[in-house]
DNA sequence: ACCATGTATCCGGCTATCCGAATACATGGC
DNA sequence: GCCATGTATTCGGATAGCCGGATACATGGT
């Protein structure tokens, strides 16, 4: 029952980020997300290989970010959060709006921009 | 100009998470959410190596999290992003939610628990 | 041009992550 | 018990991430 150090939180809060820093494990959520599915069907449907399907449920799993529940010999995987998913829509947003303000024709600040954007590039996506 | 696919955005998505997914980077972005900092004062502030924080800055700069704006031979970083910070604060909610629910003495569920436990841990953290 | 300050990059090493393929484990039906 | 189905784990290799220390680069002042 110990309250978690700044430090602690920050170790948490980073590893579940990181857990959301795949995008297959993204294509998972949001699969999971429209209905609850076991481990085949979702690699069916992904179109990723089983064991890869289930490695990257159990990553999901230990940061409670999906929950299993058995039926039968099959496990069913539920989102555990919903509000992951408004989180993650929101992350869309803002990526949308970045994009569109990169791609260009717009210039809405006053300062004629000296040479930063060398160094401000998206390139390795 | 090229409307990306939902994989290429998938990518994108990730990528953004993934800077995301580092504890150091998260007290950086939530130190320029007090006030924008350079360099050289970050890395005291969080008591990082000065190349350390660069680094970690230049991350955060390619996925957009961040904008440098010079200021003589000095860079002072700010939040790209006031929305990314209001993300961050709703994660460590239900991060908060998921540790009490998880620490204990509560059951809501009118199941009795088969023995999924075992595989749902969060130990490496 | 030179120096001081501030920032970014390179190097080597270590660790973590991701993957495919093969294999082990679990469950329910017979 | 055995089999079929579904799931998890292990192994090995390739890739990518993080770090500290040293060094290069940039800027403004003299």
């Amino acid at each position: 029952m110990e309250r978690p150090t700044i430090e602690e939180l920050n170790l948490l809060h980073a590893s579940v980020c990181q857990a959301l820093g795949d995008p297959k494990r993204l294509s998972i959520l949001y699969a999971l997300d429209e209905r609850p599915r076991n481990v085949s069907q979702l690699a069916a449907d992904l179109d990723l290989p089983q064991p890869t399907a289930s490695r990257h449920l159990q990553i999901l799993r230990e940061r409670h970010l999906v929950v299993p529940v058995r039926d039968g010999a099959a496990v069913i995987y539920h989102l555990a959060e919903p509000r992951v998913i408004a989180i993650l829509d929101t992350m869309r947003e803002i990526l949308r709006d970045s994009l569109a303000r990169q791609s260009g024709l717009v210039r809405i600040d006053r300062s004629p921009v000296r040479h930063e954007s060398a160094t401000s590039g998206m390139e390795p996506l």
